[in-house]
Parts: C-alpha cells; sequence; structure tokens
DNA sequence: CGCGAAAATGACTGCGAATGCAAGTCCAAA
DNA sequence: TTTGGACTTGCATTCGCAGTCATTTTCGCG
C-alpha cells in the first residue's frame, strides 16, 4: 500500500513521480538533470535511484517549451540519392549528436522544394538549421526574421548574406582545366548539373572560364547528376561535333563515371589515352579500381564540421554576422585522365 | 497606438497573439488549426489572416506536450554509408513526411551502438522507431515497455516477437545458388558481412545450406560489407585453396563489386567466364554498365511502404499485433555471372 | 414569429519541466 | 554560542496549446 507499486506504469513517470518516490520536491529532480545545477552529492544520488527504479527520462519536449530550445537542428537536403550526401549526412548527424544536438531530417525530392518543409521546420521551433539546398532570398529572410540560424552547405546565399560553408569549386576546376591544357586537350566536353545546382553552375562556369583564359573552346550540355546523364551526355556532346572530343568535365563524380563505362563500353574508347574525363566530389565510386576517377575531392569531414561548429555558434550567440567559409578540394589524380 | 504595430515581432507570435489580433479567444485560434474543428468559415478566415499578419505557426512543441503525439518517429540506422540505406531513408523520410510525421534521425557509427541514442530517443517522445541496427530483446523490451511501437527493417526480434519488414533473403540466396549450379560451378566461394548483421548472416546461411544440398562445396570468408572488403575477400578465399574458384556469393551487392574489379583488375579474369561473382540488394551502382552485377533486389519502395504503414498502424492502435512482412526481391540477371 | 437542436465560441485547466526567489541547512571562524 | 556566508532546497509560476464544459449564437422549421 505504499506510494510505489512495482506494478508496470503504464504512463510514463514525470519528475513529480521521482520527487514523490526520492521525497523530494520536483524542483530538485530538475535539477538533477540539468548540467551545473546545485544538488547535493547525497540527493542527487537518491535521485538517480528513484529515476532508475521508475525509468524515468526527463521529457525533452516539456523542456523546449519552457526553455525554448528544443535541441534540434533541421537538416535539409535536397537528393538522399546523390552518393555525395549520404556521407554529408552521416558526418553532420554524428557530430551534431556528439553535441547532444538532435537531428530532424527533411529530404526533398527536388533542389527547390524547399518551401513545403520551411513550415514544419518553423512549427517544430528547431534551434537552427543546416541546409544543402536552394533558398531563394524570401526563404532566407524567413529564418532571420524568425532568428533561426541557418548554415548552407554548398550553397551560398543569393542576395542576403548569410553563413555557409562551401568547398572551392573555381579553383578546383581551374586546376582540373589546366591539368587537362597542359596535357595537350584540345576539345573539350562539358556536362553541367542540373540548372538549380548552385555549385553545378560555379564549377561550369569555373571550367568554361579558364578554358577560355586558355584558349580552348567547350562545348556543353546540362546532366541530371546522375549516371544516367553521364552517357548520355556524352553521346549529346559527341553530336555536336564532326571533331574529335579530347577532355570531359563533369560536374560530379557520378556523372563523370557514366560518362567513363559509356565511353568504354559504347563507344569502345580508351579512357584516357582516347577521351580524358574528370569529375568533382570525391565520392567513394571514384576510387573504385574501374574507375579511378581524376576528380577533386571535397574535405567533407572539416566542411561539416565547420558547418557544424558554425551553426551552434549562431545558436549560442545570435549576433553572429554572417561568414562565408570556403574550403579548397584536393585534386586527385586518378586513371580517368591525362593530366600535364 | 492600436495593439499591433507593423514593427518586426522579435518574439515569435503565439496563439494568443494571434487571438488578439483577430479578436477571438485564443480556443478559437486553436481549433482553426485542428482538423476538423468546429470553426465559422467567417471566423476561421479571420484567423488565418492575422496568422498570416502576425507570422503565426503553431508550436509543435507545446501541442506535443498536450496531446502526448509529438509526430516525430525515430529512425535509427546502422551505417548510412552503405549505399544500400540512403535509398531507404530517403524513401521513408518522404513517406512519413505524406502523413504529416516529422523525421529525428539516430545515425549509429556501428551495427550494435543502439544503446547510445536510445537515452534520446525517450526523451524526445517519438511515437515510433524504425530500427535498421540490431536490437536485442532487453532493448526491443524497453520499447515495449515505454508503448513506444517500433517496426525493424530487415532484422527480426530475437526471442521477443516484433513487427518487422524484411526481404526474403533465403529464397533470394536460393534462386541465386540455384541458377549458379545449373550452370555448373562446382567450387563455390562466399564472402559474408560482419558477424553482428542479421540479413548478412541470413543470407550466407541460405547460400551455405542450399550449396550443400547441391553438394557444392564453399569456402567462406567474413568481409564488412564495403568495398573493399569484395577484393580482399576475394584474395583471402584463393590463398585457401589451390584449385580453381568457380563462383562468388557476396553477402552484398558493394562487396560483389569490389570482387568484380579485383578479379578484373588484378587477377586479370573474365567475369564472368573465369569467376561468377553475384551480390545481394540490387542498389544503384549494380547496375552500371562496367559491373551488371547478377542480384537480388529488394523491392524497396514496397519494403519502406510496409514499414511505414505498420509503423503508423502501430501508433494508431497501440495494442496492434506484431507481424512480419517477408518480401521476395527480384533476381536481376546481370552480366558477373553464368546462370542456368 | 418562436422554439429547439446544432453549431460556434470562450473561460479555464493541465501537459511536464525549468527557474527566480526566498527560505532553510550546514559549517567555519569569531 | 553566535554569526556570516556558501550551499541546498522548495514554492510558485511559466512556457504555448488542446480539450472540456458551459454559454451564446445561429438556423431550420413548424
Amino acid at each position: 500500500m505504499t506510494s510505489t507499486p512495482p506494478e508496470k506504469a503504464k504512463a510514463r513517470a514525470t519528475s513529480y513521480d521521482v520527487a514523490r518516490h526520492a521525497g523530494v520536491s520536483q524542483s530538485a529532480v530538475s535539477r538533477c538533470f540539468k548540467q551545473g545545477a546545485s544538488v547535493a552529492p547525497r540527493t542527487r544520488e537518491k535521485i538517480l535511484a528513484s529515476a532508475r527504479a521508475l525509468n524515468y527520462y526527463p521529457n525533452a519536449i516539456a523542456r523546449g517549451l519552457i526553455t525554448k530550445r528544443s535541441n534540434m537542428v533541421a537538416i535539409i537536403i535536397s537528393n538522399l540519392t546523390n552518393l555525395y550526401y549520404p556521407e554529408v549526412l552521416a558526418e553532420l548527424t554524428q557530430r551534431l549528436s556528439v553535441k547532444g544536438i538532435r537531428v530532424l531530417l527533411f529530404s526533398l525530392a527536388a533542389e527547390s522544394d524547399v518551401d513545403d518543409v520551411l513550415d514544419q521546420v518553423w512549427r517544430y521551433r528547431v534551434d537552427g538549421a543546416i541546409v544543402a539546398a536552394r533558398l531563394d532570398p524570401s526563404q532566407l529572410a524567413a529564418f532571420a526574421d524568425r532568428g533561426v540560424p541557418v548554415v548552407l552547405y554548398n550553397r551560398i546565399a543569393e542576395g542576403l548574406p548569410a553563413a555557409s560553408v562551401c568547398c572551392d569549386s573555381i579553383s578546383g576546376e581551374h586546376a582540373l582545366v589546366e591539368g587537362l591544357v597542359e596535357a595537350g586537350h584540345q576539345l573539350f566536353g562539358i556536362i553541367a548539373g542540373p540548372a538549380d545546382s548552385y555549385v553545378g553552375e560555379e564549377r561550369v562556369q569555373a571550367a568554361q572560364m579558364r578554358l577560355h583564359q586558355l584558349g580552348r573552346e567547350a562545348l556543353i550540355v546540362r546532366g541530371n547528376y546522375d549516371y544516367e546523364s553521364g552517357g548520355s551526355g556524352l553521346r549529346d556532346l559527341m553530336q555536336m561535333t564532326s571533331r574529335k572530343l579530347d577532355a570531359l568535365i563533369c560536374a560530379n563524380d557520378l556523372m563523370a563515371i557514366g560518362a567513363i563505362d559509356c565511353a568504354r563500353i559504347n563507344f569502345e574508347f580508351d579512357v584516357p589515352q582516347d577521351l580524358s574525363i574528370v569529375g568533382f566530389d570525391g565520392v567513394g565510386p571514384a576510387k573504385w579500381l574501374a574507375y579511378q576517377v581524376t576528380t577533386v575531392r571535397q574535405p567533407v569531414r572539416r566542411m561539416t564540421e565547420a558547418a557544424v561548429s558554425m551553426l551552434i555558434e549562431r545558436i549560442e550567440q545570435p549576433g553572429t554576422l554572417p561568414e562565408q567559409r570556403l574550403f579548397a578540394g584536393e585534386l586527385l589524380a586518378g586513371q580517368s585522365a591525362r593530366l600535364g
């Protein structure tokens, strides 16, 4: 007949239940689960024992309501099927987890579907967001209005300033182009990414500009970042000219891989003797023996680390100014291209 | 000097703010955002206008506190770098999103690191969980104790019954083995998955059993589900015997791909003439021209659809009994193996 | 025009934990 | 023993919204 029958508690224990069980006040229980709060060691132990006995876990929802910190961060990612993003997502999730932050995941079917999810982002009162998708100025402004810090990942803000982490596409593409030109390639093909991809456009423009500066021609077609786009892009490029394509610059590794396969298998080219093909990202498959794609590897670990720390800084110090961090990629000279 | 100066509201609007602005009670505002509540059309419009004006979004945290439904589901996934899981994750997220459910993502470094995250799962009061990681009986019991429905993905419960969705490894492997045997292969190698992978063990056992029944020998080594394991596994197998390995059965596609590359490039084998190699999963790269892996494709769309609907059913009707749904895989006869 | 049922609305309380404040406890030094 | 200060502890309130209940309004129909 005591207050704590050992039956299975159907409803989950609250801090009051623990308090009663331990013979203290609810405040004491609360403080027990709060970093650096003032609780006597004896009391703390007693409370923790009761908590264990009752299977008590503080309700993060209730805590969030009063502290106005949900300890959740939204991660908004355009297409998880991109090979590159799963790696990024895993890194981000683990780094945030270490910092005691939970991830509310929003995955978009298309790069520009952000509006559909923002509504939910606002409702869940996330403390911040890491966005690897296209944000237009009004969407960015919405984050600012609500005081929700954002860090853009491999995107930059259009119009407004915003915190962002990027891999330096420009110097990366320049390095690739220079290597290819030095090796004597003359006629270049470029397979771009989809029009709404920021990095894709940047990479292609960087390549085009450098090629132009170095006096080389380039044909260009648009792809969709997937394997198939590599092959179809190559085919399209070859139909655009009667001359011999020397080198192929793809906006990402996956298209480069598709192009390599198509070149070797459908066209029976020797890659890189007949055609040099380069990519961008440095995803896992790019290193596979069959490909060994010459590419620029994004420093994912450093980039995710930066994204997380920038976000946390802005959560803790709301005033922090926008900052863009640009990381150099590492040129991986593989076997898919002849470089000078 | 009215009650709503058009300045930027620093603190986010609450239902009270909207109520005041619209000249109604807070209850009315609340009802406006609740499906099928009784609100007069005129009132609703007025309130929605005020909500828009004040940039009001209902606080899902506060709602969750009172309704005891967070509308969040935990997805616990072991290793996102596995190629197979990103696809699953994207599917799950989008299906849940359509149902108005948010995803709290927990990604594990290793299959058996679940304990580290369960604590957080309890705290966030998720309505349910989809788990693609190893759960031991006590962990499963913890879910049951707390009344949190779980659906296991490609895992089955050890000890206790639990809802689960799986791809039928056994019939899939049997089909592969039978095809290989019919084609006349004699000496088989098997590259298993890591010991803590449920499906990996199941696949390997199924293959072994069928091989045994059909009177074929099999050598076996253990891999780690990654590309490198394919090559090293093949090398190890070849060192285990002086005879000629006919066929190689890999517990997943990624290892099959690694093995194909190693066989072709390092050993200069003709795959499949010299050596047949099969995988399992049907991930994207398995279809690439360079590989065209003979494999069993998991019906990911149907499996994720099932996982989501089973979970929702159990969230809405807590009593629902455990159920195991087993989906047949589709044999994809590629170019990496000679089948009978 | 009036009556009753149905619809719409508002006052109020409680979900579970955090926290400012005041009161209480303990120990060391005077 | 007294006193001051450093810790501990409990009380009461608050966060934003949902849902109950009582009240008011609306509307159909006799």
